[in-house]
DNA sequence: GGGCATTTAGTTGCGCACAATTTAATTGCG
DNA sequence: CGCAATTAAATTGTGCGCAACTAAATGCCC
């Protein structure tokens, strides 16, 4: 019932440690380890992928602000701006384009479709494709987000050309990542 | 029961939209619109913010395999290189480091006590806090963790000063964004 | 010192990402 | 043709990120 944590019976069998944690178990044995160091490269602020993540979840957050006039999430406006440049698509294709599988884009859709914004219908040609266009409100929702991009855009507080470099920089370095994975697989 | 979507009942009320979709119902009245214009923004190709996620998830992807081996995830891996850095925290500053709240950390970190390498204690100076302290086997850890950076680094195809650059170019814009966030807010 | 605002964690609920599995349709190959 | 392999989507289950809320402890101010 209470939020509290231990108060309750079993909180604390913990593990057979340190009997006394006296008052800093572990760092700095003789001050921070230099960056290049083989200890120093595990320090959080020498990684790239923190800084990435963070700046993906700061975008996550301005998008959040910004869509929640249109009522979309930021996956969801993703999805939309697939289909308003490319029309009707099949699952498979959006997933390819947004880099999405259906475990993903399945129960998404399902939300889209609810909230009256895209309609799914399974293609005659191969009954296993299912065909995902934008309703006439979901098209509509177009003129909308007409200024999104640059109310972003003004908000990075970079210019048009360095956010190009910083772009195709990143999607090197997703080729890189993506081949390193599959080959440590 | 069946995964298939429509075979059910009522699976097709739709939306009164358009009667018949004869084949592209959206896009390219004259072409792909220019990526300068206010449609041609609204291309995915267009935005550094999916550029970036899908780095940050390409990232993500090779720690997963990366961190198998040591049975974690790669936010419990964050978690696990700020307490090897500073030692016993209280959620609060893990957070600070992290960027997370006790939202997403106290599951966390439950299933990090639950895996034997933290230990969470109520502070006696202050009983609203609790102390994240890394176990022995935490601790442990670090040594298994030691050639991750080197091989992720390896993996991205880029030297590390280009690294530092971009590293540094992805803190300014979070700080961006996190201000134009707040302001729209 | 009493009472209220603030701070700290935890919980709940929702949506997304992803692995693994399931079902059904299609392809390919003998 | 018949049957195995492949493909498409959905489902299930786990974990993360975040908003909203709750409970408890502390700080503060009169």
């Amino acid at each position: 019932m209470t939020p509290r944590p231990n108060p309750g019976p079993a909180p604390e069998p913990a593990v057979a440690t340190s009997p006394e944690p006296a008052a800093v178990p572990v760092p700095d044995p003789a001050g921070t380890p230099p960056p290049g160091s083989t200890l120093g490269m595990l320090r959080l602020d020498q990684h790239v992928c923190f800084s990435l993540q963070s700046a993906s979840r700061a975008f996550n957050g301005l998008y959040r602000v910004l869509l929640k006039d249109l009522g979309l999430t930021y996956p969801q406006y993703l999805v939309m701006l697939v289909l308003w440049e490319h029309g009707t698509l099949p699952v498979r294709k959006l997933g390819e384009h947004l880099r999405l599988d259906s475990g993903t884009l399945s129960p998404l859709l399902k939300r889209l479709e609810a909230a009256g914004l895209v309609h799914r219908e399974r293609s005659a040609r191969d009954e296993r494709s299912v065909e995902v266009r934008p309703t006439e409100e979901g098209l509509a929702l177009r003129e909308r987000a007409l200024d999104i991009p640059r109310r972003i855009a003004a908000s990075t507080g970079i210019g048009l050309d360095e956010i190009q470099d910083l772009k195709a920089r990143l999607d090197h370095l997703t080729t890189a990542l993506d081949t390193a994975a599959a080959n440590e697989a």
